[in-house]
DNA sequence: TAGTTCATTGAACACTGTTCAGGTAGGGAT
DNA sequence: ATCCCTACCTGAACAGTGTTCAATGAACTA
């Protein structure tokens, strides 16, 4: 029956989403073996791909999830605090960036290290997830700025996002230049405090 | 003779740098196989390992020329304004920096893509070159703040660094959000003016 | 029960980086 | 001139990878 079909190959999906995850988060994107998940799930290599485009697809799904999961983090983090000032919610959302980032560091890479050069397009909910982060970063900009110059928002919500990652970024890279968790925040509240001062 | 043999590895050892280096700025650090390249230099797939420990030996020496390249770059930039207010010094090596990522996107990714996870060590020039390119970001910090706290000039060069280069790194991102160049800029420009001002 | 449809399988394919037994070339001794 | 010996270079072979598709088998229909 198709909908016995369906279901069964829904199931197969969301195994191997999971098990691609746990995965990912014990020894990096680049561990992942199509042999090694199917023996994992109990399914033949070929299964993987009744279900997926191709192991990128898979990689996108995992990255879907833990594309939520940030969001959420970064979300109830700056609830917690809505009602202290724009600049302190800024700290507070970069913070629980930084968290997450921290406490997944293989899930987080994954992220930015899938390869999307290729045709294949970016993910809708890419591009959504993405709109909803910057909107909860703009949020507390629009208040500090009521009267902002048509794009200046959005300019800032770009730069701020991106510095903010670029310390996280290259903080985490201990093969550079491991930089201590309490400096990271140090480094994270200077930059906002001064970018965002009146 | 043994002489003879050190000359013309040598010059193996430069051609494959060379070839390398032309096949990551035109197709990225992804597409260099070790075949293609033998063929192009015209040796042996196996001689490759008599000059290199591996292809990520040859990606290293790669990524030493861009990393010198670079540097000339931000130096040259920072020298024709030498006089300047130290901000502006600031700026100018900002933007000589997403100068040369924009000009050489590929070679500029290789620097951080090329994979050190395992054993091997970062290479002693990686780290010099890093310290010469923060000695040169610490000089106009320093002007800036005379009487800084132990280690406070270090973690804004950090900091600063940092955020310009995830700024340029999300920037030329342009599957996530492709965004002028003049607006990120704009972007360096307001990050480093807000985070140095007095 | 026989026939038809269609999801699943896993061996085979094309492609990696890397190795190492063997052929080759060149200098020195007899 | 001949032989040897050393050291270098070669490229077929190896151990992997992601991906495909003819063949299997199960399940549903008449």
């Amino acid at each position: 029956m198709a909908h016995d079909t369906t279901k069964r190959r829904e199931a197969l999906r969301e195994s191997l989403i999971g098990l691609a995850e746990a995965q990912v988060r014990a020894d990096g994107l680049a561990s992942l073996r199509a042999r090694t998940l199917a023996k994992e799930a109990g399914c033949a290599v070929g299964a993987i791909y009744n279900v997926f485009d191709d192991m990128t697809g898979l990689t996108l799904a995992v990255n879907g999830r833990t594309f939520g999961r940030l969001g959420k983090h970064v979300s109830d983090a700056v609830a917690k605090v809505a009602d202290a000032p724009p600049t302190e919610r800024l700290v507070a959302m970069a913070i629980a960036y930084l968290e997450f980032a921290s406490a997944n560091p293989n899930l987080w890479r994954a992220l930015f290290d899938v390869e999307m050069s290729t045709d294949r397009d970016v993910p809708e909910w890419y591009m959504q997830e993405l709109g909803r982060l910057f909107a909860i970063i703009a949020q507390p900009l629009s208040e500090l700025h009521p009267d902002p110059e048509p794009g200046e928002i959005d300019l800032m919500t770009r730069a701020l996002f991106s510095s903010v990652h670029g310390i996280v970024l290259l903080g985490l890279e201990n093969r550079i230049s491991a930089v201590p968790r309490e400096r990271m925040e140090g480094m994270i509240e200077f930059l906002l405090k001064r970018a965002t001062a009146t």
